[in-house]
RNA sequence: GGAGGGGUGGCUGAGCGGUUGAAAGCGGCGGUCUUGAAAACCGUUGUAGGAUUAUAUCCUACCGUGAGUUCGAAUCUCACCCUCUCCGCCA
C-alpha cells in the first residue's frame, strides 16, 4: 500500500511512477475524496472536543446538585451528529482503502521500462550449459523412466498439476531441501517452519489479496487460505510490531509446501513440475532498515545463487523491467536456471525488495535507536530455491546417456548417493 | 465438542460510569551522589491523526475486535477473535 500522505503530497510523481509499470487508475476522485474525509474529521473532533468538555461539567453539576437535564439533552443531539459525521467518514475511508489496496507499488528508479516479460535485462551469466553427446531429454522422460516421479497417479489421486514423487525422487526432494536450508541458516538466517494456512489479514499484509483472490486455494469453515509462498507467513510474523533498530536486519529462512490455483495459466507448462500445484519452496525473507535494502537485494540474490552454484547449475540473473513486476515489488531480480531439455533458461527464483510496501499494510515498523518516534521497515524476499524446479534442473542438465542422473556433488551425502539409476 | 477463568501501556499488575492516557512495581532514559560502577534518591518514559512556522503548545482517537446503551464507557450489554484450566475426542 502507498503511503496516503505521499500520494497526496506527489500525485504526480507516483502516477509518473505507476503509469511506467502500466497502472492505469486515476487518482483525482482519492485527492478529492481525501480532502472530503479531512474536512469531516475536523468537524467530528470539534464536536467530540465540545461534547467531552460539556460532559465534565455534566459530572460537576451532578455531584454539586444541579440541574443538568437541559445541557444533556442538548449533548444528545451533538452526538447524533457525531454519530453521522463518523458514518460518513467510515465510508470515505474504506472506499479509500479498497483503492489503496488495489494500486501497485512504485518501481524503483533502477528498474528498466518495459511492457512485458520481453524487455527483462540480463544481468549476468555463471555457468557454461553443457554440451551434450546425444540428444538430451525432457525430465518427465527421464523422471518417468527411473521411475521417480509419477505424474498419472498424482493425477488419479488429486488431479492436474500433481504429482507423486517417488523412491530416490522423494529423496531428491528431501534432500534438497535439507541442503538449502543448511546453506542459509550457515549464512545467518533464521530457520522458520511456519503455517500452511493464514487468515485473511495475512493475506492482505503481504499483498496477495484482496487482488489476487482467484489465484489462492481456500479453506472454508473456518476461513484460511493455503500459503502461495512462506513469504506470506514469515514477512507476517513481524505484523503490527514495532521492531528494534538494533535488531535489524532480520534473515528468516523457511521450508514450506506451497499452494497455487495457476488460475490464468490454463495450457502453460500442463507437462512435467514446472508448474504444480503444489510444490515445495525454501524462501528467504529479510526485515532491514530502508537505507540498506537494496543493498540487501543483492545479498539476497546472491544467496539464492549460492545454491545453484553449489549444484553447478548454469544460471543467468535477470532484472524484471517495470511491466514484468510483481504488484507489491519495487525491484525484482529473477534467476533463471538452464534447462537441456527445453533448450532455455527457466525461472527458479524471484528476488524482490517490496521497500515499505508491504510493511505499510502489515504495519511492521521500527524504532531507531535512542530516537522518538517509529518508521516502516522494508521487507524483502526471495525463493532459495524452488525445490520441484531445482529437481527439474538437476534431473535434465545431470541426465547420463544411458538414462541415469549423475547426481552433483554437494547433494550425495544428503542422498547417499551418487547416482540415480 | 462440553464447563468455567481471562484479554489494560516494553513487561507484571490496579482500576467505583464522570480531573484515568490510565495507580503501583519492574525495565528503559536523564540527573544527583561516586575516582568509576552498584545501591539509594529525584525526574522522565506509548502510538496514530489533526491545528500551528515549529520534535514547544493544543485538540482527537486508541485499555483484544466490532456494534450498542449513556450527556459521558477501560468500567454496563451483545457478537466475534484470541488465550488459560478441567472433561471428552484425536495425530
Amino acid at each position: 500500500m502507498l503511503d496516503i500522505k505521499f500520494v497526496r503530497d506527489n500525485v504526480d510523481a507516483v502516477a509518473e511512477a505507476l503509469a511506467r509499470r502500466g497502472f492505469q487508475g486515476s487518482f483525482d476522485e482519492f485527492l478529492e475524496s481525501n480532502r472530503r474525509r479531512l474536512a469531516l474529521l475536523k468537524e467530528a473532533e470539534e464536536l467530540r472536543n465540545r461534547r467531552n468538555t460539556v460532559s465534565q461539567e455534566i459530572g460537576r453539576m451532578k455531584r454539586s446538585g444541579i440541574d443538568a437535564s437541559e445541557i444533556m439533552a442538548e449533548m444528545k443531539s451533538v452526538g447524533e451528529r457525531i454519530r453521522l459525521i463518523e458514518e460518513d467518514i467510515r465510508i470515505i475511508e474504506d472506499k479509500q482503502s479498497e483503492f489503496l489496496l488495489n494500486v501497485p507499488n512504485m518501481p524503483h528508479r533502477s528498474v528498466p521500462v518495459g511492457r512485458d516479460e520481453t524487455e527483462n535485462v540480463e544481468i549476468r551469466r555463471w555457468g557454461e550449459p553443457r554440451r551434450f553427446d546425444f540428444e538430451p531429454l525432457n525430465h518427465w522422460d527421464i523422471a518417468e523412466r527411473l521411475d521417480i516421479i509419477d505424474f498419472q497417479r498424482g493425477a488419479k489421486i488429486a488431479g492436474s498439476r500433481f504429482a507423486v514423487m517417488k523412491g530416490m525422487g522423494a529423496r531428491l526432494e528431501r534432500a534438497l531441501m535439507n541442503l538449502m536450508l543448511d546453506e542459509h541458516t550457515s549464512r545467518g538466517y533464521k530457520e522458520i517452519f511456519p503455517p500452511l494456512m493464514v487468515n485473511r489479514a495475512s493475506m492482505t499484509g503481504t499483498g496477495q489479496l484482496p487482488k489476487f483472490e482467484a489465484e489462492l486455494f481456500r479453506v472454508l469453515d473456518p476461513e484460511y487460505y493455503l500459503i502461495p509462498t512462506a513469504e506470506v507467513p514469515v514477512t507476517n510474523l513481524h505484523r503490527e510490531e514495532i521492531l528494534n533498530e538494533l535488531d535489524l536486519p532480520i534473515y528468516y529462512t523457511a521450508y514450506t509446501p506451497c499452494f497455487r490455483r495457476e488460475a490464468g495459466s490454463h495450457g502453460k507448462d500442463v507437462r512435467g513440475l514446472i508448474r504444480q500445484h503444489q510444490f515445495n519452496k525454501v524462501e528467504l525473507v529479510k526485515f532491514v532498515r530502508p537505507e540498506d535494502s537494496y543493498n540487501e537485494l543483492e545479498g539476497l540474490t546472491l544467496d539464492a545463487e549460492a545454491i545453484l552454484q553449489k549444484l553447478n547449475l548454469p544460471y543467468r540473473v535477470i532484472v524484471l523491467c517495470t511491466g514484468d513486476m510483481g504488484f507489491s515489488a519495487a525491484k525484482t531480480y529473477d534467476i533463471e536456471v538452464w534447462l537441456p531439455g527445453q533448450d532455455r533458461y527457466r525461472e527458479i527464483s524471484s528476488c524482490s525488495n517490496f521497500e515499505d510496501f508491504q510493511s505499510r499494510r502489515a504495519d511492521i515498523r521500527f524504532r531507531r535507536d535512542g530516537k522518538k518516534g517509529t518508521e516502516y521497515v522494508h521487507t524483502l524476499n526471495g525463493s532459495g530455491l524452488a525445490i520441484g524446479r531445482t529437481v527439474v534442473a538437476i534431473l535434465e542438465n545431470y541426465q547420463q546417456a544411458n538414462g541415469s542422473v549423475l547426481l552433483p556433488e554437494a547433494l550425495r551425502p544428503y542422498m547417499k548417493a551418487e547416482v540415480i539409476e
